[in-house]
RNA sequence: UCCACAGUAGCUCAAUGGCAGAGCAAUCGGCUGUUAACCGAUGGGUUCUAGGUUCGAGUCCUAGCUGUGGAGCCA
């Protein structure tokens, strides 16, 4: 009798006769012998079948199966080196087959192909090992960020993703019909999980957001995913140690479970096994310098121009990828200019033309991964705030009431999934880290 | 929105202004250890679209469309 098994339980079951469910990856034509690598969504592994072992019929079939046919194969696992797959090193001697369908010519072939051809495809693409390997990463970071906000003692609480008008900026939202009124994808869940934390005192949500900016980058999506927790009396501080405590956390549990995947994308993991804290920790102030002695030591102009900086300006993809390149491991930035930061983050005391904000920069030239800050608690001073950047205050009106029943100092952060997984996995760009990446010009399928 | 590059067989790409080509995939044949197997054969084209220059345009020019990379944008 032989049991059903999953390809990645494969080496359990050596010298016995196993039941393999699944679809033909690629197959070698030798004439009396075929190599079949069968992929069942837990792994590769290598089907062998000899003429001289398998009925007539049997073996007519195998030998004209095409790539990404439906197959029920049994026969009995041996362990043989030379056999590749995933793991690899284990092949079934097949002893009987079933065709549940003979697919049709596959696109995508075992040979290269176009970014265009491959997204248009992306339906079948996730069935390529390398997508396979990285959504298989992305949901080990996920589950991974959960369980360590879940172990940290936060509560997951949901946002909404339908919001009503912000009143600013509405050309990076995309709107939808509310039954005639106004109403937008969300953004961000954080004003939302200010109110929560009230509540709850330790939150997080964990949800896609939507940015409607006509941005055409590696790294920018308009549909991502996003980790935001919230906390009461968390200081600034302790929130860098927080996340990169999270950040070191996660990496572990990738270089831990992933080792097939990551060796099937060929991420160099000594790069990520460098990931340990304390991460390093620099304020805007001083990245400037860093970047001012940079800009001196550029050669070529158009790197040069693109380098400039003054202080009180944002950086733009160069300076984070100039910063992060100075350290092996990430890279906190604190206390931006107060002027190019959201509204409601808390002035430095004493220095108010700066704020109690903080970016977390990836290694590897990756950007931008999370940024965070304390909120202004104070009524008053966030009432300020919405009047001097010139903000509907009716639409806020519910999260300055926050600050009028028992305020407290609190800060949060927003974690960029893709990004993070493009970092971890080592991809140029975050349309492989999402099954079906929403851009630009990207709708299909 | 701006800058640069690209669009030729199902896919990846070649072709000095002068016969439209290769590899892979498909089909047929050969091979008992292949790792993107290999060897032989066969079929496969609106060269992105519209106009223009030229004896002659895949190639040059103009406009457009699509894509890629980057910048800006990313409270």
């Amino acid at each position: 009798m032989s049991v059903y098994v999953n390809i990645s339980d494969i080496a359990q079951y050596v010298d016995q006769s196993v039941e393999i469910r699944g679809w033909v990856y690629n197959r070698t034509d030798k004439g009396k012998l075929q190599f079949i690598q069968v992929r069942d969504g837990s792994g590769i592994v290598q089907c062998v079948a000899f003429k001289k072992e398998l009925d007539e019929v049997q073996f007519d079939i195998a030998s004209k199966l095409t790539q990404e046919s439906s197959v029920v194969i049994r026969g009995s696992v041996r362990a043989d080196s030379r056999a590749p797959g995933v793991p690899s090193g284990f092949e079934v001697g097949i002893q009987s087959l079933e065709l549940l369908q003979k697919a049709e010519e596959y696109p995508i072939t075992p040979k290269e192909h176009g970014t265009e051809f491959l997204m248009d495809n992306r339906h079948l693409w996730l069935r390529s090992s390398r997508q396979w390997a990285i959504l298989r990463i992305r949901a080990t970071i996920e589950r991974s960020l959960r369980d360590f906000m879940d172990s940290q003692g936060y509560l997951l609480v949901d946002t909404p993703i339908i919001t009503p008008a912000a009143g600013e900026n509405t050309t990076t939202l995309f709107e939808i019909d509310f039954h005639g009124e106004r109403a937008f994808l969300a953004q961000t869940g954080q004003l939302y999980n200010e109110a929560n934390m009230m509540a709850f005192g330790k939150v997080y949500c964990f949800g896609p957001t939507f940015r409607a900016e006509k941005s055409k980058t590696r790294r920018h999506l308009q549909e991502f995913w996003m980790m935001e927790p919230e906390a009461a009396h968390l200081s600034l501080e302790d929130m860098m140690t927080l996340e990169e405590q999270m950040i070191s956390f996660v990496v572990g549990r990738v270089l831990e479970n992933h080792p097939h995947e990551l060796a099937l994308i060929e991420r160099d993991v000594a790069r990520l096994e460098a990931i340990k804290t304390p991460f390093a920790r620099i304020s805007y102030d001083e990245a400037v310098e860093r970047l001012k002695q940079v800009y001196d030591k550029t050669e070529d102009p158009e790197q040069k121009d693109l380098l400039k900086i003054e202080w009180g300006e944002d950086f733009g993809s160069p300076h984070e990828t100039a910063l992060a390149e100075m350290f092996d491991r990430p890279l906190f930035v604190y206390h931006y200019p107060t002027a190019v930061k959201a509204f409601y983050m808390q002035p430095v005391e004493g220095r108010p033309e700066v704020c109690r904000s903080v970016d977390l920069l990836a290694p590897e030239g990756y950007g931008e991964i999370t940024g965070g800050s304390e909120r202004i608690y104070d009524p008053t001073l966030l009432e300020e705030r919405i009047k001097t950047m010139a903000l509907p205050r009716e639409a806020y009106q519910w999260y300055i009431d926050l600050r009028r029943f028992g305020s407290v100092p609190h800060a949060g952060f927003g974690i960029g999934l893709e990004r993070t997984v493009a970092w971890m996995c080592g991809l140029p760009h975050v349309r492989e880290t999402i099954p079906y990446a929403r851009m630009l010009s990207r709708n299909y399928p």
